[in-house]
DNA sequence: CCTAGTTACGTACAGCGTACGTAGTGCGCT
DNA sequence: AGCGCACTACGTACGCTGTACGTAACTAGG
């Protein structure tokens, strides 16, 4: 009857289990699973509580049991695939390696693009990002600074791994859902910016456009990127 | 009839008024405004097009002959306050000035904590987000690279700030429509990681803890932050 | 064994974005 | 001048959302 309080807390910190009352029918990993694979094939809107029951095959109301708020499913799903990182053995070269993790959290969300859109509004400590990060300070032990500026380096990196993605993205993920497909609004988009910057209102901009520097290489951007944030925290650098 | 196709089109590339029919009753500016008022009032959520037609004094269907989509009310309220960028004359010193921009953006996010989420999902080519570009680019005229170049520093630079103060306000702007507090939330946050750290998984994380560095000051973590982005594009750096 | 706490889930409500139909208005063209 | 069309305005309605609440079945601890 009193047990639906409405009380602050994390949902990692409610035990997935108590001991009373019947056997739940899923583990929180099987409720994440299903709405990671909601959210791959039909975009984070596809995610939403009467899809993820129907998707395990429940009633909608009770997945409320396990999941409290919708926000705290957002925060199993960032967990589920924040377990996908390979936490290798790091090799004493805190550059490569933090390199190597960069590539792999850019693999990750081009896996799951909605992460983008998760990653900005969801805590990031839940157990599998917590081993994430203790992963990296791992591999940053040859780094002879202080832990903060350890956990500064890694926030930055991960914060630029995921605006880079995100504008990587932009149109993509949002496309989705619209009725055209991307290449009309690109065209759209594009006949608009080249209205603009034709006006002559925007003379350094006009001159960017005129500059010819062949096609853009993202992965190159991608790499200049890391390259810039890791001489930040380099010694002497 | 036959005038309410559903085309691609980007809000800005539509005139605001077309000279038939009759004067309509607000601009774009007027609807901008509203919303941006519900927002920093009651956060984003509080910006349904029904809650800004009636801010309006209008009913609901009617803002769609303004804003064919909520999407576009978006980009609306985001082209609003990049207006609110004060495009300084350039100094000469880009470095100076970039910092300048930097805090400026911080700050205009402080100002309209709802930016955060909408930065991540809207294009940024409104005629504002231009008007930015364009001054950014005039304050790096001193510096000595391809206009590429100068692009990427501008877009990491807005990056680092935006998962800087969004990092900064994930809770305060989340909190809002919760039924506890803050310093509930928080204390429940801190005490379940407390707990995690001190079962010895995360032996790192705990040293940084148990690392004694005085109360943190954000504003030097933001600088730092600043000028490690800007040593990036530095010559020589 | 009993009972308190859980699980399961149907119903219901308030709110959302927006498709569509209709009525009225005034510019542009013939 | 006046016809017609593009536009404004807006009520109604639909399908969807998150979730509060009530009820019935179940099971482990006292």
């Amino acid at each position: 009857m009193a047990g639906r309080a409405a009380v602050p807390e994390v949902i990692w910190a409610r035990p997935e289990r108590t001991g009373r009352g019947p056997r739940p029918a899923f583990t929180r990993a099987d409720i994440a699973a299903a709405a990671v694979r909601l959210a791959d094939a039909g975009g984070l809107d596809a995610v939403s509580m009467r899809h993820v029951a129907a998707e395990l095959g429940c009633g909608t109301m009770s997945l409320y049991n396990y999941v409290p708020r919708k926000e705290d499913l957002y925060e199993l799903m960032v967990d589920a695939v924040s377990g996908e990182h390979d936490l290798f053995e790091p090799t004493g070269d805190w550059r490569a390696d933090m390199l190597r993790n960069a590539r792999q959290t850019k693999a990750l969300m081009h896996r799951h693009p909605w992460m983008v859109r998760l990653m900005s509004g969801v805590y990031g400590f839940s157990p599998n990002a917590l081993r994430y990060l203790e992963h990296c300070l791992a591999c940053l032990d040859p780094l002879e600074a202080p832990y903060g500026t350890k956990i500064e380096l890694v926030a930055m990196l991960n914060g630029c791994v995921t605006t880079y993605v995100s504008n990587e993205l932009s149109t993509a993920e949002r496309v989705r859902s619209l009725p055209w497909s991307e290449e009309q609004e690109n065209a759209v988009r594009i006949a608009y910016l080249g209205g603009q910057v034709a006006s002559g209102a925007y003379p350094r901009l006009a001159a960017s456009f005129a500059e010819d520097s062949g096609p853009i290489d993202l992965d190159a951007v991608f790499e200049r990127m890391l390259g810039r944030v890791l001489d930040g925290f380099s010694p002497r650098g």
